[in-house]
DNA sequence: CTCTCTGCAAAATTTTTGCACTGCT
DNA sequence: AGCAGTGCAAAAATTTTGCAGAGAG
């Protein structure tokens, strides 16, 4: 890590607060790619003031310094990843949960596609749906 | 096309109503993958007293009998697509628009990913970003 | 004629915003 | 001390639900 959250946000201009901080550590701490409501949860023991609105604000924050990823597996809110290198994700189709999968993308197919439709292709986002080690037995 | 969507409304023990049929033509008959909303202002001349509601319970419906698809490419709604076939899309990230993609599945990688993750994948869906050509000029 | 469907309005959810007070730098 | 940030509550946006009347089978 070159720079860390820390530095990043007051090279940014942002002021660097105890809710940031924690918000962005509660999410590096998980691998469950928890929504808002979820990390909000998780923190109100530990800050009991903390609102739901500051999570947003915090989550906006890190999505444009580039902390985080956002995720849409099709549910009805976001969910966040601090994992920001290349990776997809596996959505269970029975519990729900999230994992990560870590695939090489195929830059043959990619350049068939930007020739096939024409666009500049900047990133990818895949998700894959199936059911979950757990689920399967 | 073995049944058509009035039979396969039947079939399911759905009734056929003229909103039902022109939500779904309305669908075949574009590209442009329109959310809820979209569908609902280009069917307002056609049919002066269709709801809202009506289009979110039909679309339901579509979902349940499986003629349509629904996309999530980050925004804060849902896009409907009533081609089945398999394909991803591209969003334009300058002008937002959602083009389709036709590439084959790498079923390798896919097996690589089943014994990688422990699911057993069913569905996958992948989301390109990037310019399209009208917005790289 | 029955029973589902429609359409309105109200509710539920998720996310955003306004504003006075707090607290980082 | 100055000014961005927090937290509350209210607003906005999307989707769902309840219910009385309409219409398909």
């Amino acid at each position: 890590m070159t720079e860390n959250i820390t530095e990043l946000l007051r090279n940014n201009g942002y002021k660097v607060t105890p809710q940031r901080l924690a918000i962005y550590e509660a999410l590096c701490a998980t691998k469950e790619h928890p929504k808002a409501e979820t990390l909000f949860v998780k923190l109100q023991p530990t800050y009991p003031t903390m609102s739901l609105a500051t999570v947003y604000k915090t989550i906006d924050i890190l999505k444009k310094i580039g902390k985080i990823r956002v995720l849409n597996t099709g549910e009805d809110s976001f969910r966040y990843d601090a994992d920001i290198t290349s990776h997809h994700h596996v959505q269970c189709t029975v519990c729900g949960r999230v994992d990560d999968v870590y695939e090489a993308v195929d830059q043959k197919a990619l350049k068939k596609i930007e020739k096939q439709t024409g666009y500049t292709i900047t990133e990818q986002r895949v998700y894959f749906f199936g059911k979950c080690a757990k689920c399967n037995k």
